[in-house]
DNA sequence: ATTTAATTTTAGATTTGTCTAAAATTAATT
DNA sequence: AATTAATTTTAGACAAATCTAAAATTAAAT
């Protein structure tokens, strides 16, 4: 049956989880820095993690998620996505103002509520974000897609993920005119420094630079 | 600019708000028993929310909230009825199943999310137990509304609200059919016991005991 | 291979919310 | 009025989650 655990570690596993996609190996002062902590702090909840079963880990020799443990953040990373689907859907939020929101959202405990939520969705695949949103078994399709350094030129394509989700980033990204869903085409490619000349659709020219280019995830046909 | 409370203050002024209402004076016991904890920890909570200029209170001498403690424990009530409104109307609950949950939602901070929510679900007026929904600014309009026992004979009125929402009532309630929004008449009173004969619209008769016909509500002309 | 630096862990405190047991106060009974 | 009972508060403890400062371990640099 399923337990429950503190906001706190759910928070942990979640973020263990991330870090782990990214790096693969995933260190003490990782999670310290991903959760504006200490690294002792840290260091106390992998003991707990580890009592718990939610984590392997050997001081000194680092740690990853158990079986359980990814289980579990996969569950709290489906309520979070689906609690944003809700906020930018249905309660017309913004994509860049539902992080903070979902990040309480995510814990309220209830299985029915958010089986409930998801039908009423109408079992939505991704967040606003274009984050796959796991199903009630923690499974989720990785969409195919590629960052606009690989996309070629004049192929209209449809941005479907970012990376780096900073306020900083989606702020430049509503600038510019990038949004989730947004149309668009590369026309030209600077080898000097890599930045990119866009057409968006139905707008004029714009250019990022490449740390924006690596960071904005597009799909398109062939 | 709106300070953030804990969960546990927050359950402790809505609890304490609602014991108010019922008795006027509030004891320390009635606080524990309430909240299910012990008659200690609520000594130690009502001297923090003293400090917090939420309650006032002397020690030995009673309690009462401040203007803010009841302006906060106001907007507490606001989200849980809220949430419980969503729950019912939009993602298909029972009225007898969605407290539990609206326990834990309430307790989200985002004020931006409630007045959304709010305007969402076209501003009710009332919870699906019939109680009034507070609005932006704390301010809630009283239903006026008799029990069952001070009902005129044939006279149709309409239920509006349940005093004792105990699992075992709505249970009973749900049972005899009778729910909120219900159509009905007494037809007969018993002077012996004072239970009563109902005639619930579009069903058969019912008897209710006076416990039961005390804790339902009801509006009607004139 | 030592020495130095960075990382990680431990030791010991602190805050919040809770508890039990005992003391203080107020209320109720003889 | 004195005694007993109930209520409320204090004293001291504990678990969870965090912190700082110091120690242990591992990694990097001479
Ligand atoms: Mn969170
Ligand atoms: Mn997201
Ligand atoms: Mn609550
Ligand atoms: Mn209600």
């Amino acid at each position: 049956m399923s337990v429950k655990y503190t906001s706190s570690t759910e928070n942990y596993l979640k973020a263990i989880f991330h870090l782990q996609k990214s790096d693969g190996i995933v260190t003490t002062n990782d999670v310290a820095n991903e959760l504006q902590t200490r690294p002792a702090s840290v260091t106390d909840m992998l003991k707990k993690l580890k009592a718990q079963k939610l984590l392997i880990y050997e001081k000194y020799k680092g740690f990853k998620l158990s079986n359980e443990g990814r289980k579990v953040a996969l569950q709290i990373i489906r309520k979070h996505r689906l609690w944003e689907y809700f906020l930018v859907e249905k309660l017309s939020f913004g994509w860049d103002e539902v992080h903070e929101i979902a990040e309480e959202l995510e814990h309220i405990s209830s299985k029915k509520l958010i089986d409930r939520l998801d039908e009423y969705l109408g079992f939505p695949k991704s967040d606003p974000h274009g984050d796959p949103i796991p199903d009630s078994n923690g499974k989720f399709t990785l969409p195919k897609q590629v960052d606009l350094l690989n996309l070629p030129l004049n192929k209209v394509a449809e941005v479907s993920s970012i990376g780096d989700q900073s306020p900083e980033m989606l702020e430049l990204l509503g600038d510019k005119g990038i949004a989730l869903g947004t149309k668009l085409e590369v026309k030209k490619k600077f080898a000097f420094d890599n930045s990119l000349e866009l057409k968006i659709k139905n707008q004029s020219m714009v250019t990022v630079s490449e740390h924006v280019a690596k960071n904005v995830f597009v799909k398109y046909d062939e």
